[in-house]
DNA sequence: ACCTGAACACCGTTCAAGT
DNA sequence: ACCTGAACACCGTTCAAGT
C-alpha cells in the first residue's frame, strides 16, 4: 500500500544543522572581530564553522561577496535616534552612532576601505542626516555638503583609534604609550618647538578616542550649522 | 713588479647598475600608484627592476619594511606653507598639502591603512599645525585636540575620494554616475524623502573632491578656531 | 542542492648556493 | 656583499566527484 509521505512544509529551504548565509556571517563577523581582517580566510571561516573549505562556495559567489554582506549586516545595526529635541544633539546621536559602529568593528572599517560600498543598507543613516541638517536651516546643496563631510570625518576618526589599537597590539603590553612619549621627548625641541611642548597634550588627544571624536563632531557641527 | 692598484674610494656603496634602496623605493612607489596596492607584490616589484625576486629582500627586510619605507618617503614630500599671512590661511594649505598627497597617492593611504605609521617624517607638519594653532588663540589642549581632528577629517576625506575613484576604475567608464542616480531615483521617496529629494546635490558634492574637502575644512575650522 | 578533496595559480619568505 | 633558483607554507578559487 501506498505510504502518503509526511505533511512537508512546501519550501524547507534551511536543513537543519548544516549551513546557511547566516550562520556564515556570524561566523565572518566573529573572526573579523577577534583576529582582525588578515586572518579572515576561506579556509579559517570555514574552519570555524566545522566544515570543508569549498562548503561555503555553495552560499556566497566567493570571499568578496561575503565582505559585502559582512558590511551590509553591519551598517544595518546603526540605530537611529529616537526623533525628538533639537537636530544638533540628534546629528551628534547618530555620528556616534556610526563611530561606534566602525570602532567597535574595525573589521567594517577594514572592508570599507578594501572595497566600495555595495548594497543601500547605509541609506537609511544618510536620509536622516539630510533630513535634521535641512530642519537645521541649511539649504538642501549646503546639507549635501554637511554631511559627505560628516561621515568624512566620522570615517576618519574611526580609522584613527583602528589603527590606534592595532598598534597597541602590536607592541609589548601598554609600553607604547611610554615609548611615544620618550620619542617625543628626545626630539630637538629647536626643530619641532610646538611639537615637543604639547607633547602631554597630543599624547591625552590620542588616547582619549570617543571624547576627541565628540569634540571635533562638536566644531564640525558649530561651522556647518553657523550658530 | 707589483702594481698599485687603482685609487678606489675607500667607500664604494653602491655599485653602478644594480639595485639600491632608492631605486626600489621609486619602483614601488611607480608600481602602487599604477596598479594599486593589490598588484604590489614582491614578485611584481623585482619584475619591474629587471631582477630576480629574492635580490630585493639584501635591501629591504621583506614586504612590510618597504611599506614603511614608502610611507616615509611620501609623507615627507609635504611642503610646508611659506609662513606668511594669518594662521587661518596657512592651515588651510598645510591640510590640503596632506590631502592632495593622499588622494594623489592612493597607496599611501592604503599603507597607512594597513600598518601602524613608523618613522618620523610627519613630524614636521604635526609640528607646524601646532605652531599655528597656538598662533591662533588657542590654549595647549584645544591646540592638540584640534590638530588630531585636523588630520582624521583630512584622512578621512582622501579615503572618501580614493574609495569613489576605485569605484568609477571598476565600472564600466563614466556609468557609475548614471547608475548611481537611477538607483537613488528608484527608491521609494515616502521611505527616503530627504535622501531622494537631495539626490542631485549629493552626487554633486560626491563628485567634487578637493572642493568639497575644502568647504568641510572650513567649517572645521570655524567651529575650532571659534570666530 | 549541498558538500568534499585534489589541484591550480598565486603569494611572502627561507635556504643553500653561486659570484 | 649581493643576487639567484628551488622549495615551503600559505592563499582564493576551479573542478570533478560524491550524496
Amino acid at each position: 500500500m501506498t505510504v502518503t509521505p509526511p505533511a512537508r512544509s512546501p519550501r524547507r529551504r534551511v536543513p537543519r544543522n548544516t549551513l546557511n548565509p547566516d550562520r556564515i556571517l556570524d561566523a565572518a563577523v566573529a573572526l573579523l572581530d577577534r583576529h582582525g581582517p588578515e586572518a579572515f580566510t576561506m579556509r579559517a571561516l570555514a574552519q570555524e564553522l566545522g566544515v570543508g573549505t569549498m562548503a561555503v562556495y555553495s552560499h556566497f559567489k566567493g570571499k568578496d561577496e561575503i565582505i559585502d554582506a559582512v558590511n551590509e549586516r553591519l551598517l544595518g545595526e546603526i540605530e537611529l535616534p529616537s526623533g525628538t529635541g533639537p537636530p544638533r544633539g540628534q546629528l551628534i546621536e547618530l555620528c556616534v552612532g556610526v563611530y561606534r559602529l566602525f570602532s567597535e568593528h574595525p573589521s567594517a572599517l577594514q572592508l570599507l576601505t578594501s572595497r566600495p560600498l555595495r548594497g543601500d543598507e547605509p541609506i537609511a543613516v544618510i536620509d536622516r542626516m539630510l533630513c535634521l541638517l535641512i530642519t537645521a536651516g541649511l539649504d538642501p546643496s549646503a546639507a549635501a555638503r554637511a554631511q559627505v563631510a560628516l561621515m568624512q570625518y566620522t570615517v576618519g576618526a574611526a580609522l584613527w583609534v583602528v589603527r590606534r589599537n592595532r598598534a597597541e597590539c602590536e607592541e609589548a603590553e601598554a609600553g607604547l604609550r611610554e615609548k611615544i612619549r620618550s620619542r617625543l621627548a628626545a626630539l630637538p625641541p629647536d626643530s619641532y618647538p610646538s611639537l615637543v611642548g604639547l607633547a602631554p597634550e597630543l599624547v591625552a588627544a590620542q588616547q582619549s578616542g570617543q571624547a576627541q571624536y565628540e569634540a571635533g563632531l562638536s566644531a564640525l557641527l558649530d561651522g556647518l550649522i553657523r550658530n
